[in-house]
DNA sequence: CCTTTTATCCAAAGCGCTTTGGATAGGTTA
DNA sequence: TAACCTATCCAAAGCGCTTTGGATAAAAGG
């Protein structure tokens, strides 16, 4: 069924049909109801390509995912998709992931832009100074940012305050006496880790406690790194007595580690657990439950759909940014350090 | 840049520019390689509304993903996705996520069709006898289904054996003279949640051993359900000896339950779960390394891909089905029963 | 040397929709 | 009653591409 059969059964030009499917005022009421009925009856939708080809418009964001087998794809993103599925559903608006092809990103949003099948794109996992992101600038292509960069050309983003996650860790960490603090974070080059390993050199400086670069590991987010690494921290002399992980996934490892040694999380060596906030993996649920800075990847990614929205009905990106705050939650796993 | 203004620079007519970039025979090959250094050299690069339009042809295939805040856009899917981006770029066939608008599913799935944004849909996640399955095949429109369902019509599907999964896992725990064996899988209704229970029920009736309801937990894959479902088991009397996990989510639950318990797991309680290989996850890293019964979630999205790509070539979908065998791996979880 | 084939290329007709620039008829105003 | 709105509808022109159905010229066949 087409536009121009459904205007044949109902005796008016496409013109006609158009308008009162697309909630246009120069159409009678009347009329426009038997339109709708109509195209009830008929099932009739109108075709998205003829459509988005005359109004030059697409209804679809971008988003660009690596396709190798790399950790890349992991849980963060899932529950980014899910919140912004949350929020681009009510607009009904779809998102397009691209795979990464023959490892070239750059190339893969430029296909992205020019062959007009997205209105916007988000970016994600930017590192200091992204070339994604000038790129985008440049072609003046309507896009959000998820984290933040260094380039200061107005762009829209929205980031965490990932340093100040980690400083208050840390910080915490040292009041409660700790003087060996590690850190195993994501990889390095990203912006949040970068950010994360300021905040955690901030609190310790600040302090005037010595930081020894073998307590900081960056590496992918996976229990088996957190386990490995936490084992070796272990075996370090002087021993770090706290730890702050920055997923989820990392501090599993490291608990079962910090345990496999015979030591007790929030006792021998404390954790503090960045946690993105999982639907199925609790951080108040653990035994010991986990002190944790909290940000919800969910929250943020619906917020960011938002802000997409209202890039793409014109608002100028100079106002559109946030640095959502996190909260550190002491639970369990944290407390005095006490000797082994 | 658009294919007239080629077409004007190059002294030629748009139909043959088009052919030439497109590979079709009729266009001398000195003419084809000027087109192509050209397009190269102007960035042009199709309108992909345009040329769908044109061809009919979308480029991309759709999937369906909840939008609510449930527990259904998890790992799991993640990895799938990642699956199938693996496959699908080397075709740079990209996805379209649809979005469940006011819960309604099937309708999404019908506007997918006719939107004609997607040149296949795949469908996961499907109950026994499944709507979207034979709405998709009344609609006559291609798609690949991850499971199975009792609709015997013909389609292509991809589904691992869940029933033997649990049937091998709940066999080796009688193996080792377990008689209370308990599993949390997933939501029942879905196809792959009965088959496991299938499974179960098989292995337990052939020793004659009684079944507990009390033992057979259907709900979400979370730690949080893993947790305090074994909790409530192991308060039960008699107590269960031992459990199957339907994911790790679950896994990482009842692990902690057991420890929680003063219990050790392969000793006062047995564990066996069903591993869907998560890279950041890893079982036999597991203290005490984990025995599961292991299928690649990633390798079954790209598999499926390849599936899709052949039906979109036309091949008859009766061929087009593959059950893949699950491999029970015994580590240190499971062992014999012994008294509390 | 003329006819037939073959290799290249092109003009124009869609694909299904939105939107521009009127038409038409009934109602207002003076 | 004539002149002017206003509300409602329509025909036709794109949007940028692919593809059909030739045209043209060079090569081959007789």
């Amino acid at each position: 069924m087409k536009l121009k059969e459904l205007a044949e059964k109902l005796n008016l030009s496409q013109t006609t049909v158009s308008r009162a499917l697309n909630g246009y005022p120069e159409v009678n009421e009347a009329t426009r109801e038997r339109v709708n009925k109509a195209a009830l009856k008929f099932g009739y939708s109108a075709n998205a390509n003829a459509r988005r080809l005359a109004m030059g418009r697409v209804g679809a964001i971008g988003l660009v995912i690596p396709a190798d087998s790399s950790q890349r794809f992991g849980p963060h993103t899932a529950e980014f998709l899910a919140g912004l599925a949350e929020r681009l559903s009510r607009d009904e608006i779809d998102f397009l992931l691209s795979p990464i092809v023959d490892n070239d990103e750059i190339s893969v949003y430029k296909r992205l832009i020019s062959s007009k099948r997205v209105d916007a794109i988000i970016v994600s996992g930017p590192v200091l100074v992204d070339e994604r992101v000038s790129m985008l600038i440049d072609a003046n292509f309507p896009f959000v940012l998820h984290g933040r960069t260094n380039i200061d050309r107005p762009h829209a983003w929205l980031d965490i305050d990932n340093q100040g996650a980690f400083y208050q860790a840390a910080s915490h960490l040292l009041d409660l006496g700790h003087r060996h603090i590690a850190m195993i974070d994501g990889l390095r080059g990203f912006t949040f880790s970068e950010h994360r390993e300021l905040g955690y050199r901030q609190a310790l400086s600040e302090r005037g406690v010595e930081i020894d670069p073998r307590f900081i590991v960056h590496d992918y987010f996976s229990d088996e790194i957190g386990f490995r690494e936490t084992q070796r921290l272990l075996s370090c002399t002087p021993q770090p007595t706290a730890i702050i992980a920055g997923s989820m996934m990392t501090a599993l490892g490291v608990s079962r580690a910090v345990r496999n040694k015979g030591y007790q999380l929030g006792k021998q060596v404390s954790l503090i657990t960045h946690d993105d906030v999982f639907p199925y993996l609790n951080a108040s649920n653990m035994v010991p439950s986990m002190t944790t800075t909290r940000s919800s990847m969910r929250s943020a990614a619906t917020r960011i759909a938002e802000m997409l929205v209202r890039v793409l009905d014109g608002e100028p990106v100079d106002n559109i940014h946030e640095l959502w705050p996190v909260e550190l939650t002491v639970r369990q796993s944290s407390g005095p350090p006490i000797s082994g």
